[in-house]
DNA sequence: CGAAGGTCAATTTTT
DNA sequence: TTGACCTTCG
């Protein structure tokens, strides 16, 4: 460890955002490359400090990585490929900086997109410069950092600098407010739909003045963009922003604000973006506020990150912005990193050569040093479908697990299987919990999104802010109190008309008799309780208060009180969400963290397979790497395809690039020739990615199975990895049999544990993976066909269920009852009569 | 208020 | 086919 970034004066930054004057030079012959007019002593006791740390933290550094930490004045973009030391770099810039004293810790502004990865950043440079870092407060997210600056300047914004951030439950639930406001019918105007469009506008930096007049049409008759105005106008009385806000405010802000925001300008003497590709136009715009300066004024910003992993673009991100870098900072200097120090050279030319084919690439080309004979390369399986894939990767990875070829037992961490779409991983999950696999989902319910934790912070938030209409709607009457949908609305109809806050628009209501008694008494309690625990807010340790609320609200004995089987698990979660409060000063800092950081943690004793999508592996290496469902319609999707045109093509294959690059060693593929489809089976071709794999990495593995193989339906898109043995029986093979037999037991446990056997569910959603599936164009273009040749009564064969008689006809589906599978619906396309 | 039944839609996800 | 969400009835 070092001990030279212990000098490192420390500027507390919570205050205004004058700081104390920059140093005008940089410190002593820090960096090899900078010199300065120092005597020749301080110097050599500086160069003499310095060495032993700029050999600890840039030994080591490839020329390129250097350059790109050494490159300190003016404009830097590192084009960093996927494993060539692209966290380290930034990291290290950030170390060098400190270390040659150009910059205070709280002048240097490192922004990430999200948490892990702040949070990342934060560990390394903190083993790079030990307390340093403790004072850089202006390392964070996007949001993170937006909310720090508007908290400061929320005045600026029409905000007071306690206003509350909420979530895409509370927009939703207030813009719906909104719509039915308008008189608008809340069914035929959704308001998930109009906050997703909210939410993009936002992403490009618009305000309700600046959308566009067809987009401000196409929603509620017309009235789009009052409804965006309106939604504004409420986030303000409500003293609440949401997630957009957070970069929008401040760009407005800085906008308004020139003097201001030269101040900042002088205050972050270095700018570090992460991610750089993915950002989208309001981050863009936020950055360029900050970054752009007058001439008189260095610009050093430095962003990094990948064109070839752009994978958020339906998100808003803006590729574009990467590409433009060299002319949007004049004089910028390009370095590329493409020495990769993760994968093998079969997995790296694999994902180089399917990378290729996309068009208006910056150009990287990643190599690698390591050449082993025994590297393996990259596998291409059929299976015949997805349930007999997911059993072939059960077994690979028991094989692996047992001793794989090389005998070496590996760990089930050290694998990972990445899907397209979230509905794949139910069948992997079924699979594995008959084979007595640990394997972890990330990707389900996050731990804040649960309902029992939503409804704790209501609480927490009302408390802290009693004008969070939202969070007072949320638990008026949860537990239930008596205190329905009438009583709520008058109360909202009363506060809007005195512009008031609910909370105290309660408050008034219950001097009077205008509720019935029983009503007005349980409000009144409400009432008297929030009056009190605000009170102690002041007094009570937040934990202690928190316990208290939860307790006195009845909040937990409504738990206690329910029978089913979630109760005690939403009970365990009321407990963690306290405990983890103990992190924090105080009640508003923990509902401040919250708002912004929302990780579940991962067990990391637990050894277990990780199955996630490809878009959450995006940072993430494997030893071993399983995609399966490479697929036309699946991978590229459907969706992507019909939607993005071109780009959405090559941004899929970007996808599948990221998740080629995810494997250190192992990379095994998979496709199948049938996957059920909303209910329906149906016949699928091998994804055109396989067919951009270069020969040279990549071995066809002779499938395990007698019966993988694509059954093609004629001529069109031909394939390699076609393979003419549509019809063979599947019936005797033990693959089947077994996958039959399996069947019954292979129920679902969303939650967890069973047998011995351990699930985790990290990440999203509060109801695990929805099963979404392709639309399918084979679906589309046979429904709009000829009626179906078929008959009720008629004697028919099914490739995959064998004889039957179809029981019954809607258009091409029938339902058919097997002889052996038992009924099923299938299209007419898949079966002959016999 | 809670269970039951109908309807609609069905990539990817962070903050 | 599954599931989420909403309306309706007891």
């Amino acid at each position: 460890m070092t001990n030279s970034f212990d000098d490192i004066p420390f500027f507390d930054d919570d205050g205004s955002p004058d700081e104390p004057a920059p140093r005008k030079a940089p410190a002593p012959a820090a960096a090899p490359a900078s010199g300065g007019g120092l005597g020749i002593a301080a110097r050599a006791m500086a160069a003499r400090d310095q060495n032993r740390t700029v050999v600890d933290y840039l030994s080591g550094l490839n020329p390129e990585q250097r350059e790109a930490v050494e490159t300190l004045d003016g404009p830097v973009l590192v084009l960093a490929g996927a494993g060539t030391g692209k966290t380290r770099v930034l990291t290290t810039r950030i170390a060098h900086i400190l270390a040659t004293g150009r910059a205070y810790p709280s002048q240097i502004l490192a922004v990430t997109f999200t948490n892990k990865a702040a949070r990342e950043m934060k560990e390394r440079v903190g083993v790079l410069v030990g307390g340093a870092v403790e004072g850089m407060p202006w390392m964070g997210t996007f949001h993170s950092v937006g909310v720090k600056l508007l908290r400061r300047h929320a005045e600026l914004a029409g905000l007071r600098s306690d206003f509350t951030i909420l979530d895409t439950d509370d927009v939703v639930r207030l813009i719906k407010q909104l719509i039915q406001a308008e008189g608008l019918d809340d069914k035929r105007w959704p308001a998930k739909q109009f906050a997703g469009m909210i939410d993009g506008w936002k992403n490009k930096g618009l305000t309700p003045p600046d959308i566009a007049e067809g987009d401000a049409r196409a929603f509620a008759n017309g009235r789009g963009r009052e409804l965006y105005a309106a939604y504004q106008a409420r986030l303000r009385t409500l003293n609440a922003c949401d997630f957009g806000d957070l970069l929008l405010h401040p760009i407005a802000i800085f906008r308004k604000n020139p003097d201001l925001l030269k101040e900042y300008h002088a205050k972050f003497r270095y700018i570090l973006v992460d991610e750089y590709q993915d950002t989208n136009t309001a981050q863009y715009m936020w950055l360029r506020l900050l970054a752009q300066r007058p001439k008189d004024i260095p610009q050093n910003v430095c962003c990094v990150g990948d064109d070839d992993q752009s994978i958020y673009g339906w998100r808003g991100a803006e590729v574009d912005n990467i590409l433009r870098f060299e002319k949007d900072f004049l004089g910028a200097k390009v370095i590329k990193l493409e020495r990769n120090y993760r994968s093998t050279e079969h997995i790296l030319g694999a994902a180089g050569h399917l990378i290729a084919h996309n068009e208006g690439r910056l150009g990287k080309t990643l190599f690698t040093d390591r050449v082993d004979p025994d590297d393996e390369k990259v596998q291409v399986h059929a299976a015949w479908d997805s349930e007999e894939e997911a059993r072939a990767v059960g077994e690979e990875i028991e094989r692996l697990q047992r001793g794989g070829s090389d005998g070496r037992k590996h760990a089930l961490n050290d694998m990972a299987i990445l899907v397209r779409a979230s509905f794949q991983m139910r069948e992997f999950e079924d699979r594995f919990v008959t084979l007595g696999l640990n394997y972890r989902v990330i990707g389900g319910p996050r731990f804040y999104e649960r309902l029992e934790i939503r409804d704790a912070m209501a609480y927490f938030r009302l408390v802290c802010q009693p004008s969070d209409d939202l969070a007072f709607e949320r638990i008026v009457n949860t537990p239930k109190r008596g205190l329905g949908d009438t009583t709520v609305r008058y109360l909202h109809d009363y506060a809007r008309a005195r512009d008031i806050p609910m909370l105290a628009a309660a408050s008034d209501i219950i001097e009077t008799d205008e509720l019935k008694p029983k009503a007005r008494k349980a409000l009144f309690d409400v009432i008297q309780s929030f009056r009190n625990w605000q009170q102690k807010l002041e007094t009570t340790s937040h934990m202690e208060l928190a316990e208290q609320i939860l307790e006195e609200s009845g909040y937990t004995d409504m738990w206690k009180a329910d029978k089913s089987a979630e109760g005690p698990g939403r009970l365990d979660n009321l407990k963690e969400l306290v405990r983890s409060m103990e992190a924090f000063e105080s009640m508003r800092g923990f509902l401040e963290h919250v708002s912004l950081v929302m990780d579940a943690d991962k067990n990391e004793n637990l050894d277990a397979v990780s199955i996630m999508t490809l878009h959450s592996a995006k940072g993430l290496e494997f030893d071993t790497v399983f995609l399966p469902g490479w697929e036309e319609g699946l991978f590229p999707h459907q969706r992507a395809l019909d939607e993005g045109g071109r780009s959405g093509l090559e941004e899929e294959r970007r996808l599948a690039y990221v998740g080629l690059t995810r494997a250190k060693h192992r990379c095994h593929i998979w496709f199948v020739s049938n996957r059920r489809i909303h209910g329906l089976w149906q016949s699928t071709m091998p994804s055109r990615f396989l067919d951009e794999l270069p020969a040279a990495h990549v071995d066809v593995a002779a499938s395990d199975s007698n019966y993988g193989g694509y059954g093609g339906r004629g001529g069109y898109g031909q394939s390699r990895f076609d393979k003419a043995d549509p019809f063979s029986n599947t019936y005797s093979t033990p693959g089947w049999k077994r996958a039959q037999a399996n069947k019954t037991d292979a129920t679902r446990d969303n939650w967890g544990t069973r047998s011995g056997h351990a699930v985790e569910r990290i990440g999203y959603g509060e109801s695990g993976p929805r099963g979404r599936t392709i639309e399918g164009e084979l679906v589309a273009r046979s429904t709009s066909e000829t009626p179906s040749q078929f008959s009720v009564g008629d004697r028919v064969f099914h490739i995959k269920f064998g004889n039957g008689n179809i029981a019954s006809i809607e258009g091409n589906k029938l339902t058919i009852e097997f002889d052996r599978a038992g009924q099923k619906r299938v299209l007419d396309g898949f079966v002959e009569r016999v």
